[in-house]
DNA sequence: TTGACAGGCAAGTGGCGACTTGCCTACAAC
DNA sequence: GTTGTAGGCAAGTCGCCACTTGCCTGTCAA
């Protein structure tokens, strides 16, 4: 019935909605450091793990891509995956008054 | 920390996401209507309250607005806030080759 | 090689959400 | 009025998901 569910899987949690911001702002972080600024920035007090378990639902939603060097493993976000959204329910044109 | 989670909770549900469907290819439907093309189209055997509960979550995200009618309800697709999701993280514009 | 650092794996728990069940209200035809 | 139709409300159940807990693997510096 549904093309993917992981991608509105993913988008259903406010936490993983914020790492995407965080990505978004510094993208390629370490999972460390996205579990510093959580916290700094954005007053989330989570533990390494369930941040862990949340970057790899977006890494399996297609929303986030890993790199892996040495011991450090880098996230970056694909946004790709959202033009499936407003590819299924067209959103309706603001045409610029000319 | 979020703008409307409502509108991702409502998103979140593969049901809701049929019914979204099925008001793009025919908008203002009844509560009846959309119960029993769901039933023929989809292949969902979802009760009437069931759909009821879909409805008013999507009404709440302002995905769905409603019109009273008599004892007739009908339901109308509003897309505009999926804008929200690509005005966030952007999505990389696709240059047409020249 | 030993310690510290970055990350992974798996079982267990708690709360939220989808769905059911049962009864109720409103409108329309007869 | 009575009957049938369209929809609403509220309590209860059940399963999934986010999060924790504990331990393990791999990498780099000393």
């Amino acid at each position: 019935m549904d093309a993917r569910p992981d991608l509105f899987r993913a988008l259903g949690d406010a936490t993983r909605r914020t790492i995407l911001d965080e990505l978004t702002d510094r993208d390629g972080q370490t999972l460390f450091e996205i579990c510093g600024r959580l916290t700094m920035k954005h007053g989330l007090a989570s533990s390494r793990q369930a941040i862990s378990q949340h970057l790899a639902v977006l890494e399996q939603a297609g929303l986030v891509h890993t790199r892996r060097q040495g011991r450090y493993k880098f996230h970056h976000i694909d946004t790709s995956p959202l033009r499936s959204i407003v590819e299924r329910w067209p959103i309706d044109r603001e045409e610029p008054t000319p």
